[in-house]
DNA sequence: CAGATTCGATACACCAATGTATCCAGACGT
DNA sequence: ACGTCTGGATACATTGGTGTATCGAATCTG
């Protein structure tokens, strides 16, 4: 899975295009690893193997560095469920009618399969969340991004289900709030736990709890 | 419910407490508002009626008066749950079987009343949690509290439902991780809206989920 | 009530980070 | 290849926060 990542806006010459993508990438890692208020700029600025000068000519402040980053990183995962939305209504229909908890169980695992590299992303969304509670402005920002994707998640879902001839008996809306704080809640158990390879902690432990959960909340088509 | 706020510890003067606590009261405004690490020692002192000669007197670091402050919120919500379960368990068996879901959305609703003044406390406990996903001294403590809410969560929900005759069809701590996780994702998403209320926002919001949910995931006792 | 002690206020020295003004190199158009 | 302009580096002034050392007042003890 690699999506194009992010082309050079309209108007934005190939080198500021690519100085302002090694500045994102470097506020990934430090944010992420720091949290936005304990870095610096400078921080930023040294792994991304810049000075500050670089940072003013580009960003006008840290705030609007971590929104670029958020913007970026949120895309970028919206497009993936879009893709796989895409290839779950080619692959299309029904299978082998299963309600039973083992069919949800493959299915949930190879839903969880698509996810990879959250890590540090989950630490950085729940710092924006955070400061989306703290900000009006940028709460709705925030909130019409994870609407989006959980219109998104809801209708794969959906669609994974009915190719295994269900579907849930509750609003799939919720349910794709409930699966995905779900997944979040497991990765920040794994991060919590000290495991080297949060991602992997994290789908083990969601199957744990979604295949048993989700199994309970559907019905035959 | 008012719950003694904490007596003095052992050897120490009344005085001493009294700034201790009130210390304390002022991180929880400051931290709260501005977050942790946006949030100056000056800040906090000055949001006490004190100066920083003070603070100096009474915790080492701004971490520490942090930890306190994260301490004495989760003692007072657990002390809260525990109470709860004993008069559960007071209050005692079936009153009428009852596994529809109105039965069951009275269940929540009472249940839900039992929370009061958490608006605060979700932004500390995210800051807190974020912490901890960056410490792993930290994670400890986080985990070792967050275990024995979701213990003592799952025991109350667990009697409650007996107590009309029905039971969970999964792991009760498990549910209660569902639980808790639901009602602080609505937390987070009354707090996002900007309404003033975010206490009561929350808990509706929470009833539009929590009593669909329930009622799937449990069976006659 | 006097002496002792605790605790909070004040003042100072220090550091880290910020934002800006200026300079210079190398990319780019012609 | 030359001149222009974009964009990153450097240097500087300023600010805000920190921690400590010292002082004085309130509280406790005998």
């Amino acid at each position: 899975m690699s999506i194009d990542s992010e082309l050079p806006a309209q108007g934005e010459s190939a080198r500021r295009h690519k100085t302002r993508e090694r500045l994102i990438d470097a506020a990934y890692e430090v944010f992420s690893e720091h949290g936005l208020h304990a870095s610096s700029i400078e921080m930023v600025t040294e792994a991304a193997g810049f000075t500050r000068g670089a940072f003013y000519s580009n960003f006008e402040s840290k705030e609007e560095l971590f929104f670029a980053l958020a913007e970026r990183e949120n895309g970028l995962r919206l497009a993936r469920l879009k893709i796989a939305v895409e290839a779950q209504h080619e692959r299309g229909s029904v299978s082998s009618p299963g309600l039973d908890e083992e069919t949800v169980t493959e299915l949930v695992r190879s839903m969880l399969a698509l996810q990879e590299n959250d890590t540090r992303w989950f630490l950085v969304l729940g710092e924006f969340r955070l400061f989306a509670m703290r900000d009006q402005k940028v709460a709705q920002r925030f909130i019409a991004r994870q609407h989006e994707i959980s219109v998104e998640l809801a209708e794969l879902i959906t669609l994974a289900l009915a190719s295994v001839g269900a579907r849930f008996s509750l609003d799939p809306y919720i349910v794709a709030g409930i699966v995905s704080t779900t997944y979040e809640t497991a990765m920040q158990q794994a991060i919590l736990s000290g495991v080297d390879n949060a991602d992997a902690a994290a789908a083990a432990i969601a199957m744990r709890t979604l295949p048993a959960l989700i199994v309970r909340l559907i019905e035959p088509a």
